[in-house]
DNA sequence: CATCATGGATAGCATGACTGTCCGCTATCC
DNA sequence: GGATAGCGGACAGTCATGCTATCCATGATG
């Protein structure tokens, strides 16, 4: 198919097609001359896949790039893509950590992967980020809060296992990279989604019974 | 104190604190005269929430400002504040919510929390952003991913239920008021970051035994 | 009394994600 | 075989956000 006819099946604009292009988020097409080129099916798709991570997951264009070339490279082994999943979705980060208060949370994140015997990278992003939030909630004086992280992490422990079978259970590689991915970015969409939900509902339960 | 002090304390640029002034985030203080007002302790504390929802919440100046609209309602019964907050998460929805498939999405979020039992407002944002990611599931041929939707909803109720009764067990309503917005937003940073953890575990373990 | 910070107003800047325009070329339809 | 619509490629322009910088008249402070 033509560059228009990509654009006009997916949905995505003529020339936010052509930023993609340009931006390394899509390969380019099949040449077939100066001025054609042939697109396909694995056009189309890695272009809806642009399309979630970004309107979904809230992706940057330069964290869907790094996505994009881990799921490319063949080589990389399964765990690596998921690392840089991770890293491509949290992004820059906004606080500061240089204060002792973010040093203190950050060990505090430590432990409780320690104590959970989860064996993940020292220095992975998700705990930094774990950190910004214990740090944060401390600063405000939410303390009480953090009763909560044993309870996040028992259910999202749980979860995970099931995820991560569920990936596991399809046959080949590229299915598990591209499951891995969506599973990564846009099974957190779907989990916050239905957390709001679950707390307007019991809130409303509570506050207004029957 | 002054504002000079209270960007110092805070560790937030004087512009910048001039910037949340201006922009509605941080009330006035209390004027001294021409060229002098006098900020306090709420003052601090307020500042520091804002900078705990911008970075760590990720929401923006805008929403930001909705949430505290919210919060200073004194009248604003307790989940309307829920709601709020959730809206200024959601921001502005980049996904396209026209197509057949989308409504297809929406209709399904609607039968999962019905099916469930779940009391929520029918146009919560929350249905629509689930909307959102069902319908990028689907559209990527990853429906086998949406096996894990019950699971999440379990789970998040349990959570949820955790999480409304340990802001309601606070006596005053400010206290409450302040915990269900860090709760709501902060909170998902900790869930989130909490999950990636458990998923890098997790597929460490089933890739790599021992 | 000399400085210096302050409140208030306005302008400027960096980044990110597009969007619009132009150009020379070519496939395709009369 | 000529018109014309679409194409690839290059770039400049746009818009929103979240600050940051400058200026000024005033008044606090040492």
């Amino acid at each position: 198919m033509k560059i228009s006819e990509l654009s006009r099946t997916s949905g995505v604009s003529l020339p936010t097609v052509k930023y993609y292009l340009r931006e390394g988020l899509l390969p380019p097409g099949r040449s077939l001359g100066r001025n054609q080129a042939e697109y396909d099916e694995a056009h189309l798709r890695r272009l809806r896949l642009i399309r979630a991570l970004i309107d979904v997951g809230g992706l940057s264009v330069a964290g869907v790039r790094q996505v994009l070339q881990a799921v490319d490279d063949a080589e990389l082994p399964g765990h690596h893509l998921l690392g840089t999943a991770h890293e491509a979705i949290a992004g820059a980060p906004r606080a500061d950590r240089t204060t002792p208060g973010w040093r203190a949370a950050r060990a505090e994140a430590a432990r409780v992967v320690a104590d959970r015997g989860w064996r993940v990278h020292a220095n992975a992003p998700a705990l930094d980020q774990l950190a910004d939030a214990i740090a944060a909630l401390r600063e405000l004086g939410q303390q009480d809060m953090l009763a909560m992280v044993d309870d996040y992490a028992e259910a999202t422990e749980r979860l995970a296992r099931q995820e991560v079978s569920l990936v596991l259970a399809r046959g080949d590689r590229a299915a598990m990279v591209e499951g891995l991915v969506t599973g990564t970015v846009l099974g957190e969409a779907v989990l916050t989604a239905l957390r709001r939900l679950a707390q307007e509902h019991t809130s409303a339960g509570l506050t207004d019974p029957g």
